[in-house]
RNA sequence: GGCGCGGUAGCUCAGUUGGUUAGAGCGAACGACUCAUAAUCGUUAGGUCGGGAGUUCAAGUCUCCCCCACGCCA
């Protein structure tokens, strides 16, 4: 038994995530928790929205609402959607909390102390319709190179030209569309990363077993051009952490807030001061402090690739920087893009499935089903509709749902709905039995190693074996001739029910609570032993015939909902 | 343009430190079975491992060049 401290990357919170978002650090995440809890270890699994930044404002306002009651309100549709989909967070925070208020000027204030905070003065446009400074890409106005009349603060799309705002001809703000604009100097403050460059890459270099993704990335941002380079960690925002150097007030920095990037990492651990703080735990620094008890902890934490970089360098700097003892990750496990029917998912253009939608439509089960067994491990993958009907018709109605199906109702009609007593196992059941826990065997070593589509494909190979052994011992055949030959085989088979629920939970969830349910047991004992896991359900134990766990996909389905998901096409 | 990750059977993907006839699932064809959600089980077909050159007794697996897709950056 062990001690596993699991974080997901936090979910923007300006809007509902796509099926991508989901499967690229979500998903993933509560497979393992689940996974890990189910083998008796302790878990604390943590999530959170990222609240702060300027998306935030802009979509608030307009909603016509402000800030803080959008995120209020987004969270709980965030939280509720992660609900649906069974994301077993201990805790479901916000980077927006107190706690990591509180957090983040302690981590900025240690972080001075160290030195590894500079500041630096800089020019920047300032809208005075809208009252703010803007980010370059907020800007718009004619290149100054090619002409184009759209081109953005720090890029022209038209001719790739990167560019200062001052560049652009007619600047004006993409937000209220005023040209009255003016560079403003402005002092920020910035994390010396540099600094720490080559503790980092050493660090990197002594990962062991972490995805390649994940390290080359890392030694990509270490190494690319002049190397790791410092990063500005403040903003001139209203919604966001104040800039306070602890508890202390910050000179020169009144009004401003910290950068959404410096704040939203730290909010993995203010989550778990919310948690307790929730009344869901009482000891939130066992899991960070290593001088209270965190050492043992192995931390992992969940992301797609877009966020490796921030998980990889900038986070771990502030943790070794502040030269306090704060738990550092262990293990990064990192996901590519999944795309939607031959191109990328998108939000502005309606494209692809959203959370909402996708519950809308199936159970959450099926979703989870599909996207863990074809998760975007080693490179960039692809939903299709056509594929996602295949794999979830076949792989869970027909091999497992199928099987609970076929056992429960033959023992039904031919014996009653209890578990038969008669007959004894012989070779065919030793022969099942072995096969079965190399599989498991598998299955358990995949899972330890997050190896995410191998662990689907050893738990779907498992399923199979019932249906083999039943395919080869057939019941319905011996019973004709030898009833309590049959009535063994179908007891074992009985028990293959319950254990494939225990074993399946941590991806369907429900089919899995459902089919226990219809065994009419709570023994979810992890089959470390399969012999005796076989035994679970004894002679004369009662159970109902389940409903259909998962009902098919139809043509008419897939053909209406790839119509209704295709979006507006370029 | 630079960098990164890929390019393996119709589809989705495995292929450890180079080593016997390149694998899995799905799909296809054929067969078996009939308990079951027209489900299951078995058999077979199918790939010059993106292209070319090289190192080696031996390369999908190493080196170089090129092509393609995706992504990041300039």
């Amino acid at each position: 038994m062990a001690r596993h401290l699991i974080t997901s990357a936090i979910p923007y919170i300006n809007g509902i995530k796509h099926l991508g978002n989901l499967v690229g650090s979500q998903l993933p995440a509560d497979l393992y928790a689940r996974y890990l809890r189910a083998r008796g270890h302790e878990v604390l699994f943590l999530c959170a929205t990222d609240e702060h930044g300027t998306p935030a404002e802009l979509a608030a306002a307009k909603a016509g609402k402000p800030v803080a009651e959008y995120c209020a309100e987004m969270w709980e549709v965030q939280a509720k959607l992660a609900d649906g989909f069974r994301l077993s967070f201990d805790h479901f925070g916000r980077s927006s909390s107190t706690q990591n208020h509180k957090l983040t000027q302690h981590f900025a204030g240690v972080l001075a102390d160290q030195g590894l905070i500079r500041e630096v003065s800089e020019t920047q446009m300032y809208s005075k319709a809208d009252g703010r400074y803007l980010p370059d890409r907020y800007i718009e106005g004619t290149c100054p190179n090619c002409g184009f009349d759209s081109a953005r603060g720090d890029q022209c799309d038209n001719c790739t030209k990167q560019l200062d705002p001052v560049d652009l001809i007619n600047p004006h703000s993409t937000i209220s569309g005023s040209t009255d604009l003016e560079m403003r100097e402005t002092k920020h403050l910035y994390l010396r990363q540099s600094e720490m460059k080559d503790q980092l890459e050493e660090w990197i270099d002594t990962r062991e077993g972490w995805p390649v993704l994940t390290t080359s990335i890392a030694k990509k941002w270490l190494n690319d051009g002049d190397g790791l380079q410092d990063r500005g960690i403040t903003r001139d925002l209203d919604w966001g952490v104040p800039v306070q150097r602890g508890d202390e007030p910050w000179p020169g920095m009144e009004g401003k807030v910290f950068y959404v990037w410096f704040d939203a990492p730290i909010e993995y651990i203010a989550c778990s001061q919310e948690w307790v703080e929730a009344g869901k735990g009482d000891d939130w620094a066992r899991w960070w402090r290593t001088d209270k008890g965190a050492d043992d902890v192995r931390y992992t934490q969940f992301m797609g690739k877009d966020n490796v970089p921030f998980h990889t360098l900038s986070f771990p700097v502030t943790i070794l920087g502040s030269g306090e003892p704060w738990k550092l990750v262990d293990y990064i496990k990192s996901f590519n893009y999944l795309n939607y029917d031959g191109g990328q998912f998108s939000t502005s253009r309606g494209r692809g499935v959203f959370m909402d939608q996708a519950l809308e439509i199936l159970p959450a089960d099926y979703w989870r089903w599909w996207l863990l067994s074809h998760a975007p491990e080693s490179s960039d993958s692809e939903f299709t509709w056509e594929n996602f009907q295949i794999s979830v018709n076949k792989d869970l109605a027909d091999v497992l749902g199928n099987f609970a199906s076929r056992v429960t109702k033959f023992c039904r009609s031919k014996f009653s709905e209890a578990v038969p007593e008669a007959g004894t196992y012989g070779p065919d059941e030793d022969r099942l039995i072995a096969a079965l826990t190399d599989k498991l065997r598998e299955y358990e070593q995949h899972m330890e190693t997050i190896e995410v589509r191998k662990a689907a494909a050893a738990l779907r190979a498992a399923w199979v074996l019932g249906n083999e052994y039943l395919q080869e011992v057939a019941p319905w055949t011996t019973f004709k001739t030898d009833p309590d030959k049959a009535a063994a085989q179908i007891r074992l088979a009985l028990n293959l029910i319950r254990l494939y629920a225990v074993v399946s939970a941590p991806f369907i969830p429900d089919a899995s609570k459902q089919l226990l349910d219809a065994m009419q047991t709570d023994d979810r004992n992890w089959p470390d032993d399969v012999p005796s896991a076989l035994a679970a359900l004894p002679a004369g134990h009662a159970f109902a015939v389940p409903e259909v766990t998962f009902r098919k996909i139809t043509d008419d389905e897939r053909a209406e909902w790839q119509e209704r998901f295709a979006g507006v096409r370029e």
